[in-house]
This record gives C-alpha cells, sequence and structure tokens, in this order.
DNA sequence: ATGTCGCCGTTTGAC
DNA sequence: ACGGCGACAT
C-alpha cells in the first residue's frame, strides 16, 4: 500500500498539495504530524530536492522523529538532507555563518534566560536605579516583548505609547536599560533567545543577498505550531517565503497556549491577509481519544469566544467518563493519583509510560513525586531544573563559553574565581568600572591590566594573568581538539573537575556525576558526527546546547516512566491514561489570568490542551487545601470542572472526600481550613461552593465572575499562622478534641500521656496518619 | 578574600 | 520550603 493511501481525505489533500500558500486547521489529535511527515516524503519522492525544505518545529525532538520517518517512508539518507528544527536552532545556525555581517563573531554566546537577567540586574545597579521597581523580571520581559514585536531600543525611546506606558508604571528609564542591555550583549558578543529571531529580521532585511540566498536555498517552506509564533517568527517566514510562495503553516488556534512570551494567534487568523489566494485545510477527525474526551473538551472550548469554526470528532468509542476527584490536601491528590496509577497498571495491563500526570505550574510536582516513589513507581518529572541547568553543568559549560568567546561576560564572571583563585569581588568590580570607562569588555580589560593601572594589587593581577593564560592556551586547541577531548582538557585543567571530587557529600557526588554526564553527552555527540564523516568542535556543541529543551531530552536507557510535566511541555504529546491535577481557582485557571478575558481565554485553551492529551482516561483532580510558600490555604474547585458538559463527567468521587473525613470528624469536616482567618471572613460561601455535586455543577454565570476566584485567593493566603497557635491551651485538650496542625493538617486527639510540661499527645491525621506530639513544641490550634 | 547567618521574595508557562 | 543575597565576622 502507498503510504498517501493511509492518509483520510483532507489529509491527503493537504499531503499532495506542494506548491503554493496553505494553512492546514488541524484539532487536536487529528494527525497533523503526520500530514507533515508524508508531506514532506511526498514532496520528495516527487522530486523535489530535500535540500530545498525548510520544516520548522516545536522542538527538535519533534524534528527528528519527523526526519527518520520519512527515512524510513523513503528508504533512503534523502530526509538527512531537509534542514529542520526549532526557530531558534535553525536561525541560530545561519546566524552563526552570517555572523560577520552583523558585527557578531561567529563563536557568539547564547545568553539564557539567567544570564540575560544578570546583565540587566547589573545594569540597573549601575545606573543607580530602584530595584523594585526595576525587577529583572520585569525589565526583562518587557525587552523580550519589545523585541519579539522588532522594536529596536532606539524605536523605544522614540516609541511614544511605549514611553507614555513606562511613565505610568513609573519605569522612565526602561528604554536606557534596553539600549544599555543591547550595546553590552553585542560587546560580550552575546545573543539571547529573542535576539536569534531578531537579529535574523536584521540579516533578511539589511542585506538583500543574504535573504535571497535563502529564499533560494528554502524554496519550501512548513510551519508546525503555527498558533504559537510570535511576530518576529511570523515576520522571518514571510520573508523568506516572499519569492516562491510555497509555505504550509499548520495549526490550531484552541491550542495557542504562548501568548505570555509574544505568540500571536492573529498569525493564524491573518494568513489570508498576506496570502489571498492560499489553500486552506481542515483536519476535524481525531484519532487520538475516545468520544468522552473529545466531546468534553469541545464543550471546554465552547467557552471562548474568539477561534476557528471546526468540529472536532471521533469514531473511536465512547470511553469512560472523565472522573472529578477532590481531596483534602495536595499530598492527598497526590497518594490519590499514585494509588490509582498502581490500581490500573494491575487491572487494565498498562505500563508506566501509559500515565501521565499534568500540572499548572512546576511546584506542584512534590506531593507525586513523594506518592509514586512510595509506590516504587518509576516517573520522571520534565521541566523544572533542567539538566544544563544546574549549577556544576552551568559552571562547566561557562568554562567552554569563555573559551569559545572571550567576551561572554557572563561566563567570564561564574568561573573567574570557581574553583577559588583569590580573585575577589573588589578586584572585579575595579575592572568591571575600567572596562565601561574604557569602552573595552571586561576580558580585555583584565587582558591589559598594567595599561590601564586599575589598582588591583600585584598579587590578584597575577592570579588574574594565570587565569586568562590558561583561557587562551584552550582557546589555541578550539580548531584543532574535537568537542570531547577540548572539553575533558578544559574540565581538568580548570580544576573543576578536581574540585567537585573532592566533595564526598552525597550531593556533591551526585555533582560530580553529573559533569561526567555532561562529558559523555559530549562524546556522544562527537563520535555521532565523526561517524557521518565530519568533525565537530567546542562551539558546535556549544550552538546545541544553548536551544536545547527538556524535551530533547531522551535518556533510553529505561523509557518506563510515568510522566510529570506542565501542561506547556505536553503540548504535542499523548498519554492513555492522563491526570489534570490541581484543579482549583487561582491555581489553575491562574490567579494570574483572571484579571482578563483573553488571559482567561488562554487558560482555557490550556486545559483544553491538557484533557486532549488523553487517549482512554481522562482524570481531573483538585484539592481543598495545598501548601504554598510553606502556608496552608484553603482552595476552591476550578470553574473549568463545571464548564464541562455534565454528561462527560463521573462526579461520584468528587464528593468522596467529604464523607472520608465525615467519618473521622462528623460536622467538623465542612469546616476544613477553618483555622485560616481567611476562610472566617468568607464564612458559609465557602462551604456551600466547595462540591460540584450534581447540582452545582450546572453553570451558574453569577458566580463566575472573574473577581471572584482573585478576591478569595487574596483572603485566604493572607493568613499567616496566628501567634496564638503555638500557645495552646493545654488545659483545653483532651480525647477527641479536634485540632489543626501547621503540618499535618486537622487531626483528632486519641491520647495524651506523661507530665506537664512535657505532655505527649498522640493524634490521628486523615493524611499523613497517627503522630506522637509534644504539646509544649507542637504548633496547635483547636478547632473543635 | 572567604565564610556564615538571617532576611527576603518567590511561582504561571519556556526557546 | 527554599534559594539568593547582602551584612557582618573571620
Amino acid at each position: 500500500m502507498h503510504y498517501l493511501d493511509e492518509l483520510n481525505e483532507p489529509q491527503r489533500a493537504a499531503a499532495e498539495n506542494i506548491s503554493g500558500p496553505m494553512m492546514v486547521i488541524a484539532g487536536a489529535g487529528s494527525g497533523k504530524t503526520r500530514v507533515l511527515t508524508y508531506r514532506i516524503a511526498n514532496m520528495i519522492d516527487k522530486g523535489i530536492d530535500a535540500f530545498n525544505i525548510l520544516s520548522l518545529t516545536f522542538t527538535n525532538k519533534a524534528a527528528k522523529e519527523m526526519k527518520e520517518r520519512i527515512s524510513k517512508m523513503l528508504g533512503d539518507g534523502q530526509a538527512r538532507n531537509v534542514w529542520s528544527g526549532t526557530f531558534h536552532s535553525v536561525f541560530a545556525r545561519i546566524l552563526r555563518s552570517e555572523s560577520e555581517r552583523l558585527g557578531y563573531p561567529s563563536n557568539f554566546t547564547i545568553y539564557d534566560t539567567q544570564d540575560s537577567r544578570s546583565v540587566i540586574k547589573a545594569i540597573v545597579k549601575e545606573m543607580g536605579l530602584d530595584d523594585k521597581l526595576y525587577k529583572p523580571s520585569i525589565v526583562g520581559s518587557r525587552i523580550s516583548s519589545a523585541k519579539n514585536n522588532l522594536i529596536s531600543p532606539q524605536a523605544y525611546l522614540q516609541n511614544t505609547d511605549i514611553q507614555a506606558d513606562d511613565r505610568e508604571t513609573g519605569r522612565k528609564k526602561l528604554g536606557e536599560i534596553y539600549m544599555e542591555y543591547a550595546k553590552r550583549c553585542f560587546k560580550a558578543g552575546a545573543m539571547d533567545f529573542d535576539d536569534l529571531l531578531f537579529k535574523t529580521n536584521v540579516l533578511l532585511k539589511n542585506f538583500p543577498d543574504v535573504l535571497e540566498k535563502y529564499q533560494n536555498k528554502f524554496k519550501y517552506i512548513l510551519v508546525d505550531e503555527y498558533q504559537d509564533t510570535n511576530y518576529s517568527q511570523y515576520l522571518i517566514v514571510k520573508r523568506l517565503a516572499a519569492k516562491n510562495q510555497n509555505l504550509c503553516v499548520v495549526g490550531d488556534d484552541a491550542q495557542s497556549i504562548y501568548a505570555f512570551r509574544g505568540a500571536d494567534i492573529q498569525n493564524i487568523l491573518n494568513f489570508k491577509k498576506d496570502y489571498p489566494h492560499y489553500k486552506l485545510f481542515k483536519l476535524e477527525q481525531n484519532y487520538r481519544s475516545s468520544k468522552v474526551i473529545v466531546n468534553a473538551a469541545n464543550s471546554i472550548i465552547k467557552n471562548n469566544k474568539n477561534q476557528i469554526q471546526k468540529n472536532v470528532w471521533t469514531a473511536n468509542d465512547q470511553g469512560d467518563q472523565m472522573r472529578v476527584i477532590k481531596t483534602y490536601s495536595d499530598n492527598e491528590e497526590g497518594k490519590f493519583v499514585a494509588n490509582d496509577i498502581f490500581e490500573i497498571k494491575q487491572n487494565e495491563q498498562a505500563a508506566n509510560l501509559d500515565f501521565a500526570i499534568l500540572y499548572r505550574t512546576n511546584a506542584q510536582s512534590r506531593s507525586f513525586e513523594e506518592a509514586l516513589r512510595k509506590l516504587n513507581i518509576k516517573y520522571k518529572i520534565y521541566g523544572g531544573l533542567s539538566f544544563y541547568q544546574r549549577k556544576e553543568i552551568k559552571d562547566l559549560i561557562a568554562y567552554y563559553r569563555l573559551t569559545a568567546n572571550h567576551n561572554d561576560e557572563e561566563a567570564l564572571k561564574r568561573v573567574i574565581n570557581y574553583p577559588k583563585r583569590g580573585i575577589g569581588q573588589g578586584s572585579l568590580d575595579k575592572a568591571t568600572v575600567a572596562a565601561r570607562a574604557n569602552d573595552i569588555s571586561l576580558w580585555e580589560m583584565l587582558c591589559n591590566l598594567p595599561k590601564y593601572n586599575v589598582g588591583i594589587n600585584a598579587g590578584t593581577s597575577n592570579k588574574i594573568a594565570q587565569f586568562t593564560m590558561m583561557i587562551k592556551s584552550f582557546a589555541t586547541k578550539l580548531d584543532t581538539l574535537t568537542a570531547f577531548d577540548l572539553a575533558s582538557e578544559i574540565g581538568q585543567s580548570s580544576g573543576l573537575a578536581r574540585e567537585l571530587y573532592a566533595d564526598k557529600t552525597p550531593e556533591g557526588v551526585a555533582r560530580y556525576e553529573n559533569i561526567q554526564e555532561l562529558q559523555n553527552g559530549i562524546k556522544e555527540f562527537t563520535e555521532k558526527s565523526k561517524a557521518n564523516g565530519e568533525d565537530v568542535f567546542l562551539p558546535d556543541f556549544l550552538l546545541d546546547v544553548a536551544l536545547l529543551t527538556d524535551a530533547d531530552n531522551e535518556d533510553d536507557e529505561d523509557n518506563d516512566k510515568v510522566t510529570l510535566m506542565t501542561i506547556h511541555a505536553s503540548k504535542g504529546l499523548e498519554f492513555p491514561y492522563v491526570y489534570v491535577v490541581g484543579l482549583e481557582e487561582a491555581l489553575f485557571p491562574s490567579q494570574m489570568a483572571l484579571n482578563s478575558r483573553t488571559e482567561l481565554e488562554e487558560e482555557r485553551r490550556l486545559f483544553y490542551v491538557a484533557v486532549t492529551r488523553a487517549e482512554k482516561k481522562c482524570t481531573l483532580s483538585y484539592a481543598m487545601s495545598r501548601y504554598r510558600w510553606g502556608n496552608l490555604i484553603s482552595c476552591e474547585p476550578s470553574r473549568f470542572i463545571e464548564e464541562i458538559d455534565e454528561n462527560y463527567l463521573d462526579l461520584s468521587q468528587s464528593s468522596g472526600g467529604r464523607e472520608m473525613m465525615n467519618e473521622s470528624f462528623g460536622s467538623e469536616a465542612r469546616g476544613f481550613g477553618s483555622r485560616n482567618v481567611g476562610a472566617k471572613q468568607f464564612g458559609g460561601q465557602f462551604s456551600k461552593r466547595t462540591v460540584p455535586t450534581k447540582q452545582s455543577v450546572a453553570p451558574k454565570p453569577t458566580s463566575h465572575k472573574p473577581s471572584f476566584g482573585g478576591r478569595n485567593l487574596k483572603k485566604v493566603s493572607a493568613t499567616p499562622t496566628p501567634a496564638s497557635a503555638q500557645k495552646v491551651d493545654v488545659s483545653k485538650l483532651s480525647v477527641g478534641v479536634v485540632v489543626q496542625h501547621e503540618r499535618f493538617g486537622k487531626g483528632k486527639i486519641l491520647k495524651i500521656e506523661g507530665e506537664a510540661p512535657n505532655l505527649k499527645a498522640t493524634v490521628l491525621f486523615p493524611t499523613s496518619g497517627e503522630k506522637q506530639l509534644l504539646l509544649k513544641y507542637a504548633k496547635l490550634q483547636i478547632v473543635g
């Protein structure tokens, strides 16, 4: 059978439409990747040179898998010649070969978010501005969105609207910071993530010959996840496609979840303006999920106003109802999910990799980790601190970076005194000030200290000279030693390996293992390229490593693990069993999104993405209380639960928690969390609304005011542990009394023994079991 | 120059 | 709960 025969009608039509502009609107699970893959295979089959195809995907992993698939379909090595990867990785490569046009070194550094924040911080400090007002995160995101909208520092300063904005927020100097930031990055030979796109635009705009070169190279362009492209990306694509107009964009407006980093859903909606004669294809049949899941998801997204009309349907089985699970606490939620996975694994012969736990924020992973570990279920957490963000890895990579680009100031600052070389902050400050004054990079200053008479003593000067000489000696080998050989030399000679090896604490051992793992990674990288007949050097590795995503990182040793990740990270993935957890107001939807319709709609799309990851079974859960910033706060169920058509929900366990609580504590259960001042203020309103039972699940528009959740959170979270909680009146404690403990929650006293002041109480906590508490230390409050 | 302590803010998402 | 960072001590 020919591979195109495996496609349904609209899929095939899209795959066979090779030239001209086209847009594929692909509902969740409708075989989007399949269409892209088959289309590229078909193009090559029809005689299009693979070298002329550019395929932009959301992760590098997706690009790699697509290539492998195409290779198999075609049975030859042609697919290797397709340029594919993320926007950032593809254009970082192009920038590297064209860097001299922009006055950048070809070994330019890519600053990650941390680096760029650190530059901003230094600028704010040096300009003598208030660092509370000019927080690196705020300044950084403002600069980022300027870049994503192709607003240069000059344009920023001249734009009256922007200036008015900044005056309003009191951040009048933002433009100047932006200007200085850009200048410093340039001096350091560094680009941040946004620069990779911004500078590509500059390159294509200012150098027509370069533009033409790439237009001729990329005669056919495909863009996946088009709904998540920002203006900068949009314009790169538009420029490259302008000559040949062979552009295929694929996306789903319902799954646009990256507006916060500049993605513009209008790019999809405006496609017809740029390409009036474009062809539109709609993929509406879902192959992934059960009827229940598809229909439930449709009922969610229906609540959004802005969207392209489509009708996602499936021929799959009906499937189980989606269970809504209510638990008391985040810990209990973790236990429920872990137990549930354990049971399903046994009853339905499922493997660990069939399960995913999806949450709104990375901080939620803890309770699931603990619970899974207790049941010996293997899991893998994506996101959070990735391997490449660990301190020891960043330190070692900073040595590589500094070797490849001496002007990389962030790398320099990171390693110049690590391991300790006796080069302290004082000397570094002096050199930095002098470098700025003379308009040279910090590195140049350090190499020419005598010339500038900076006032650093001879001993320290000597140490600095030794350091710069060492880095220079590494640099002489950049073109001669392979990435692996040079990396190991740097690890050894810098003393970093030795430093970590000497640390025999468990963390120290782990750190040492990590840098070994990094070296192994470089070895693999070097040898793979060698097998392909090309030598790779350290800068090649650096380019790769800077743009790796967590999703790109696959340890193939043991893949049978439960997946824990944010919903954002789950985009494009699918699992038979999915748990969408932490469905609570102010958490999901995030409290940041409660103030505007557009942001709330984005949260809803996020929820839509979460639910549509599931193939067989989707379970929703929420907790009535959880720890946040070390404080116990009360929560109420997310409005999103109520938005789902009730016909697809199994609500029998969304009141189960209450019954369990009633067993132990009688009528007290309802007042859970009443120790919080907030809950008291909230009064009856809270308890009435907690449980989405069959009756209350019916939409009640009046209770959906966006301000509702926000107001609630404010009250509840603003409740520090009352000072009186420590001085509980011991005489009032007796068997049967219900107390609130700051860590274990609510519990009932089973036994009191010992003599004052060393009275001991045995307390039964429904979530953590029996605990012995020494009353003079225990932070308790009597609640009944 | 380096080490330690206590305070502060933190948490939306990520190339 | 935790890490980062400034203030102070060594």
